[in-house]
DNA sequence: CCGCTTCACGCAAACGATTGCGTAATGAGG
DNA sequence: CCTCATTACGCAATCGTTTGCGTGAAGCGG
């Protein structure tokens, strides 16, 4: 039933040859060592039997699979399918396959799924994460294996990271806003466990006091988790802390949807009343109303992008000098796209 | 630099013993012919030195690399990620890793990536397309390749398929549009090339006409993709036809947003003057207004039989007879999601 | 005390490809 | 005609595990 796959093997015995020389004429690099007659003649029975190299023989002898790893949170978010296909881009032409796993942000299945990775013998890994602290990444890491992470920095490691510009984009809408003549603006906060919740707040502390906004504590509203119900919540908080606002920063998109809600429920209505902005430009964003003015990540850029550094890395590992240093830190730029959730301040 | 893994050999060297000993001791089927104590100092010294096995070594030796691949055509399809999930629940806890690859639904992809995945020895695959056509993949599976189609099924093939009662989907909503006075339904067919564009067709003829509906051949128009745009498109086509109707059925969700929004162009309010439906219930379309009534596909659960089935063909395969026959057919209970894009017919 | 079985482990050959090294054969130069 | 370099390929080890088979020792019954 089980077809046997043509080997090295059965080429050198129908050629006539050993199989270390269809080893070499099959090898481009080595294939010139060889008399072209007899390159041609492997290289036609090869494909004539269908020859298929067996790359798991390959990789035990020389440590190199020609795969990859991803480790992300959860692929049922939809900033990450984006990030997949941006690293595939790089990636696949090359001839690498990805193992994709779903750490659900637990160190528990995080350092299992990472001896997943390792057993089968990945070249590299890409490590998506939105925890701050995960340090069992850094053990692959400080045992050779090529690491690159995204969204995230590890401190005080010399681990490449590409992360996107938030406080750029915090600036951009900030500026945004100000020229609607908003000036008590809001902050719906991420969690600050997670890394984007926490560079965004950092971001708009920062940026804010650049502008000289009035900051007000009480405007400053952290959401527990990233969805909708906790924007919801955060927004009716801020409601009734009393404070005055006319428009709300939020850390990303579906707190902004929620925070809408909230606000709609208490006779609020946006962007009459109060101007919105998201962040991370989800997909559908552009269905639901009002649209949302928000800030794009370039997730596909970033999958790109972290692909190419790893790539580096495993280059520089195999010692393939290639003269590219793999850069340790690399920051994407980000883009304000700007909707129907925010509108001139009425009060103004 | 690079640390160097610890191997079998490593372990005998350190307790004294030959490395097949040290294999067996580690084999849990295999530990009992050896002396406990012996097993036990094996063990202990195997978890003091940190040792892991190599998954690519132990593939070459036994053909087998608790490796599966999933073949979709595109990640960034908000409904391939829950079946990723479902798949990877139930092969991920027995230690199984997933290579996940793209096909963009385009042959030749199709085509190189399944040698990607055949390279690296996976043990079985899962195909989850949407085209009609695709016959690559039943060459893995004449050689002996556990395959399982997904979505769709290979005719004259006895590759197992696991797909969802779409006709029963489309019966359940049709007898909701009848239970709300509607009589004269329109259908926004999928892409015919399209595995569920089709069947759901198929479905609703069948269906119309067991229920005694006025079929129009007006009343069903086909979209060229499964997008707003096209929806949009087909639901403009739909009103210039002069066909009278008071409510869609559509294909999927991302049409029925469209020809919501292609009414309204035209004046036309959803539900007020037409009922529209969809299908699929994918994520975030409760937040899209109106809240569309859907048919819910079990997404997790698909991934999850189909890996189900999978594991089952790959016990078949390494002889590990476990009695339970794979099913070549599996079909899946659908959902009716009523929200409020269907009001009773207003002609009624 | 001998011969048998049983037990517990070692030996070595796979698996398929890669690669350093060795070596025939060829050619050229003196 | 001999020497030596070069070419073109073969030989065999190697990667880390698995596994059929062999074997020494222990145990046991007669």
């Amino acid at each position: 039933m089980v077809k046997k796959r043509v080997t090295l093997k059965d080429i050198a015995a129908e050629v006539g040859v050993h199989v270390s020389t269809v080893s070499r004429a099959l090898d481009p690099a080595l294939s010139d060592t060889l008399t072209p007659e007899v390159v041609t003649k492997i290289r036609d029975t090869a494909d004539s039997l269908g020859y298929r190299p067996n790359r798991i023989a390959a990789g035990l002898r020389t440590n190199r699979t020609m795969t990859v790893g991803v480790m992300i949170p959860d692929i049922t978010n939809v900033i990450f399918p984006p990030i997949l296909r941006g690293i595939e881009s790089v990636l696949e032409p090359l001839g690498y396959a990805t193992i994709i796993v779903n750490t659900d942000s637990e160190a528990e299945r995080e350092n299992r799924l990472l001896n997943v990775l390792r057993d089968r013998g990945v070249d590299g890994i890409i490590h998506a994460a939105v925890l701050l602290s995960d340090p069992c990444i850094t053990h692959a890491a400080e045992d050779g294996v090529p690491v690159v992470t995204l969204n995230r920095m590890v401190e005080n490691s010399r681990i490449p990271y590409v992360i996107n510009d938030e406080e750029a984009g915090v600036r951009g809408m900030l500026q945004h806003l100000i020229g609607l003549g908003h000036r008590r603006i809001a902050h719906l906060a991420g969690p600050q466990h997670l890394s984007t919740g926490q560079l965004r707040q950092a971001a708009f502390r920062k940026v804010a006091e650049e502008l000289a906004l009035d900051l007000d504590e009480r405007l400053i509203v952290e959401a527990s988790r990233f969805d909708e119900a906790e924007g919801r919540r955060a927004a009716t908080d801020l409601l009734a802390s009393g404070a005055r606002f006319t428009a709300i920063l939020c850390a990303n998109d579906r707190l902004a949807l929620g925070a809408i809600d909230g606000l709609a429920a208490q006779g609020l209505a946006c962007p009459a009343d109060v101007s919105v902005t998201g962040f991370n430009d989800m997909s559908f964003l552009e269905l639901i109303r009002p649209r949302l003015t928000t800030v794009r990540i370039q997730q596909y850029d970033a999958g790109r992008t972290a692909a190419d550094v790893l790539l580096k890395l495993i280059a520089a590992e195999t010692g393939t000098e290639t003269g590219a240093e793999a850069p340790l830190e690399t920051i994407l730029p980000v883009e304000l796209v700007i909707r129907d959730s925010t509108a001139r301040c009425a009060d103004s």
